[in-house]
DNA sequence: TAAAATGTTGACCGTTTCGGTTATTTGTGA
DNA sequence: TCACAAATAACCGAAACGGTCAACATTTTA
């Protein structure tokens, strides 16, 4: 049913796809309409029936694309496991902001997704591909030693899921991704200069 | 214009004020329906016109609403500038809870008020009741002195900002207040054991 | 360069929903 | 039982919805 769509080039199908996940992540699928997302992507309404055939295909195509996308951002670039606490959750956040760079919609659209209850969207489904990635941040035994305290593990680590989300919310709002991210970067170096051992600290 | 609705029990104006607050957080002033809101409140879409009047005044009812609720939330305790930083951040943000616990909606229809662009909505204004708030939550010199290193005050003060915001999302997720702020509580004696000197620890 | 094929859209369709009104029903206190 | 107020079902014209289609540009082909 896209195919029409993807014959496009590549711009004008980022412009119209990024159009439509703002709105509906926006508005939800049935407060969306298909002419706020036309407007907005500098086309006919027409157009977007003549790409997708219909409201529900659209939606689909962009739950696929966003699927799709996650996985070729965090599945592919392994985590290595081996690296120090604080280096792998700063290596992950760096992903993350990667990713929201290149494509700012498809978090909120996935957050709006995931709540998403119009009975015709029945069947469709966003399939999780973030677990790998959360895994790969998990407390291990070795990472608990460095702490002065190594009950502190712990909750540095729930502190830091705490952040990582209001850090999400800053990104979105205003996007000075690399403002935001140097100012983490020092977080975590003033963390880990605070809470390790001094034999741990280079 | 808003006579008939004041004269309603507590119970009803509660129930119809979060009905509307929690449907113009969600969707906007315009893609909000008064039908969605009667349905949602468990009233007919007539009782809210005869209640308000009009769409118009519904949502500036609300604005004034939230006004003298966050003024009265925050403007009369006085937070005492004398205390250790992190009680008194501790402090602000167990009356910010306290808050949201009382009015769940309030929050998310503040947020969506000021993004507001509705042209009918021109004059239709929210004051800002937060400054004291956040005055009281600023550094002082006396804070810096108490870390090992007083440069890191800075940054904790913008960390436990964007933690703040974090944890926001999450209790407007799942509405587990004590939990997380049990958690919260647990963080903040965690930074002040290991960022402040000995001789200011308890 | 003329014709054919393709891409794009303005105008339109029937239907639904919008904000708002009105006439009727329902509940209540005397 | 009756008067009165509160609540709502039914309704209004207007607008917006998802979706269609014929007409207009644009590109491809012969």
């Amino acid at each position: 049913m896209t195919e029409k769509f993807l014959a496009l080039s590549m711009e004008k199908q980022t412009i119209i796809r990024n159009a439509a996940l703002a709105c509906f992540a926006k508005h939800g699928y049935e407060k969306a309409s298909i002419n706020d997302i036309a407007v907005s992507a500098g086309i006919s309404k027409a157009s977007v029936f003549q790409y997708f055939g219909n409201k529900r295909s659209l939606y689909q195509y962009l739950l696929d694309y966003c699927t799709a996308q996650m996985k070729e951002a965090y599945d592919t670039s392994a985590l290595d496991l081996n690296t120090d606490f604080f280096d792998r959750v700063w290596k992950a956040s760096v992903m993350k902001v990667e990713n929201m760079k290149k494509n700012p919609h498809i978090a909120s659209f996935i957050v709006s997704a995931t709540v998403e209850s119009a009975p015709e969207l029945k069947g469709a489904v966003l399939s999780p591909a973030n677990t790998k990635f959360v895994e790969a941040l998990v407390l291990h035994e070795e990472d608990r030693e460095k702490f002065k305290r190594p009950e502190d593990a712990k909750l540095v680590f729930r502190m830091l899921m705490l952040l990582g989300r209001g850090m999400g919310d800053q990104l979105e709002d205003e996007a000075d991704y690399d403002g935001i991210m140097k100012e983490f970067e020092e977080i975590l170096h003033m963390l880990k200069y605070n809470f390790y051992k001094e034999e741990y600290l280079p």
